[in-house]
DNA sequence: CGCATCAAGCTAATGGCATTAGCTTCATGG
DNA sequence: CCATGAAGCTAATGCCATTAGCTTGATGCG
């Protein structure tokens, strides 16, 4: 080996910080390069290039998600785990919009094994519901759709008066665990 | 005037053309240029750079979602508004996946005109439901949630196992009218 | 202890892109 | 018939990603 320095993992560290900071326009090489204290082309050593700097990233998003929420969910089960599982879910997205925004959700290999990881979960939590194979699939993709629906607009600015946003997501909480105790093929309720 | 030639909503709906065709990556000035059979500066005469151009093109894509949608609405309420309202938002990102994908969501002027044409249509649909103000906008909220959720998604292929998808959207559909009809304050239903 | 190796850094160069400056042209209104 | 101005052009600038090829210094082996 050469001298310990840089490294791919080091690389992805610094942009995440800069896009925190500074948002995805941000986002350049040079930039990378600036804050590492190196030139430019040196950060080819450790990346092969922006695309998969940007896949890398978003592989480090999608493994701290699934961190942060499979955290929520330990010693929680049924409604409950989907209590904190959302709450989790919709931390992370306020806490770091550019981060979730940045996630790439195209069949990408290194974020798909990390969203395994999450989809794991959410299988797990909902094994509580008693839901098979089938429906299990079913459910989870309801409920990915619900988590990134909420989180992806919220993270980009798109709802406005923000003080009652958290009544919003109790009401989507509420819908969601009433989902997954109504039987798929029952009749809506009278008004 | 001087010769009429192209015109700002030439433009986009050239560079819309060229993203369906060719995927966000390839929507550079320089290509938009060359199919509209100009140079590349002239374009700066019909837009005032690119991000004005993409903040028109997501405007132009959130009228044209409010359009369909709007269209779709027409002479069904409650439960079967909410249906056709649905099937037509998921059925244009399944078939503009990146024109989806494209869509701004931050408080841009522009397009947020378009999207208050939407909200506006969601809302006259919550009407049924006998909602008023601060219920309607949770419910709404929840619904903007599901339909950016799934179809974000879907735009983007991040379901795997694509024979299911109609069913998966089925259960979403019928989650989202059965919390419609539930009260806010009422208990999951036991197992 | 000395040397070959090679990872990690560097400078220089290339090409694409967005953008600006300033010139040309031509349809139109007076 | 001419002045105007919108819409086009070429030329130039600067940033960025990327590649090529050189330099260096730590390390492992003889």
């Amino acid at each position: 080996m050469a001298r310990a320095a840089l490294s791919a993992d080091a690389v992805v560290g610094i942009a995440l910080q800069l896009l925190d900071e500074k948002g995805p326009d941000a986002l350049t090489l040079s930039a990378v390069a600036g804050r590492a204290g190196v030139a430019t082309p040196s950060l080819y050593k450790h990346v092969r290039n922006l695309a998969e700097l940007r896949d890398l990233m978003s592989a480090r998003i999608m493994n701290d998600i699934a961190d942060q929420v499979g955290q929520a969910v330990l010693g929680h089960s049924a409604d409950e785990a989907i209590r904190a599982l959302m709450t989790a879910w919709r931390h992370y997205a306020r806490h770091h919009p550019h981060r979730y925004a940045a996630l790439l959700h195209r069949p990408e290999p290194r974020t798909a094994q990390a969203g395994q990881r999450l989809l794991d979960i959410l299988f797990a939590t909902l094994r509580a519901y008693g839901m098979t194979d089938s429906a299990a699939i079913h459910a989870v993709r309801c409920l990915r759709a619900v988590l990134h629906g909420f989180a992806a607009l919220e993270a980009q600015g798109a709802f406005q008066l923000p003080e009652e946003l958290d009544e919003s997501y109790e009401l989507l909480t509420h819908m969601v665990i009433t989902g997954l105790h109504t039987p798929t093929g029952s009749p809506p309720p009278p008004a």
